[in-house]
DNA sequence: CTATTATATAACCAACTGGTCAACTAAAGG
DNA sequence: CCTTTAGTTGACCAGTTGGTTATATAATAG
């Protein structure tokens, strides 16, 4: 029925690409569609507009990650510890090949548009408040399992730390961005463990 | 010599609440001219450009900030936990009345920026990193006399102590806003105090 | 009172924005 | 083989963007 096309995940490839490393306001529809080598009309044929491209490219950059960073660890035999650092290594990879790729470290995806749109695009917003929500949950698997080996105190509070790391991590991309310099990102990282260990228990 | 004007503040003050509860690329200088009842013509009889404005405006934020919330604290008698307490709290209220006020919390407006142009506008990016560098250096005042009074171990590095309270602190202003819910601020503000503890020390 | 200087104004510009549409074409199913 | 369906194309739109400029006007110092 009717001919095939890869138009679609081209655009939505680019939008990955463009959108992550600049920002939302500043990639425009018509460098998306140069960019993926397709015309504009295919664009709002798979699309209804820019802001729908970009909701499917933030799904398709989280399940990427948490399939491929950070489900496996919930069923790893790793410590705690390790987990955190295997993750806070793997941001550190990526601003190290951000920054020698584009000359500046493109920060979390999810925190950079948060901060842009959540004010203005509620849709955008809602999107990303899930996805944070699902990266808790996450890591209140990871937590809890540390408690059952005793790695963690009984009454530690799973969700608040999940979610104090999570905000941690967000501080340490934007640092990073900010100071346009991927040693921040690995010298703040070193911190994460403690914050897990030490903060949150239930009152 | 020549007649004078308050066009320059009101476009400062215009810019103050419109970039930071909505976004730069969001905000155009018309609306800015509107805003502040100035001609277009006046705005760059005063400004080179909307990113001189920026710049401007957000050292102008700063200023305010660390003579009015921070400044105060370095040579308060408070102890540390109260010293921090008082800062989160003045996040956590200004979250609720930027929510009763525009429907949702826009977060700090040194943070948004930085996420938001960092990769583009490399002018804005360092004036941005500039305000990090002496907030860092006002928590190292704070930490260093909490260290001299015994509240805090000899070893504490208290530049990495610094640096990653303000991290977590920008972490916790981008979950608040993007949960839309100041109650994410109040309850991850209370982590902070161990961060100080026990976070960083000497290697 | 006047010359000078700072400020104000409106008309203007080229470039670009997200989005639309009708006509056209390739391929798969019957 | 030919109809149906999915995908492609380029011209087009109205609105907006940041920024410019020539001219007019107020206030102040001398």
């Amino acid at each position: 029925m009717g001919r095939t096309s890869e138009a679609k995940d081209k655009l939505i490839n680019s939008a990955i690409n463009l959108i992550s490393s600049r920002s939302y306001s500043s990639v425009g529809v018509q460098e998306l569609c140069d960019n993926a080598g397709v015309k504009k009309g295919s664009f709002y044929h798979f699309f209804d507009s820019k802001k729908e491209l970009t909701i499917i490219s933030l799904r398709a950059m989280w399940d990427y990650y948490r399939d491929n960073c950070i489900t496996p660890l919930i069923e790893s035999d790793l410590s705690l510890e390790e987990k955190f650092d295997s993750l806070l290594n793997k941001s550190y990879e990526m601003s190290v090949s951000s920054k020698e790729c584009n000359g500046c470290l493109s920060g979390c995806p999810f925190g950079n548009l948060a901060l842009e749109l959540s004010t203005q695009e509620e849709d955008i917003r809602i999107v990303i408040e899930n996805i944070f929500r699902e990266w808790i949950d996450c890591f209140e698997k990871i937590i809890n399992k540390s408690v059952e080996r005793g790695e963690l105190p009984g009454n530690t509070n799973s969700y608040a730390t999940a979610q104090s790391i999570i905000a941690y991590m967000e501080g340490i991309s934007l640092m990073g961005k900010t100071f346009n310099d991927p040693e921040i990102v690995k010298n703040l990282g070193c911190v994460v463990r403690n914050l897990s260990i030490c903060s949150c228990k239930e009152d």
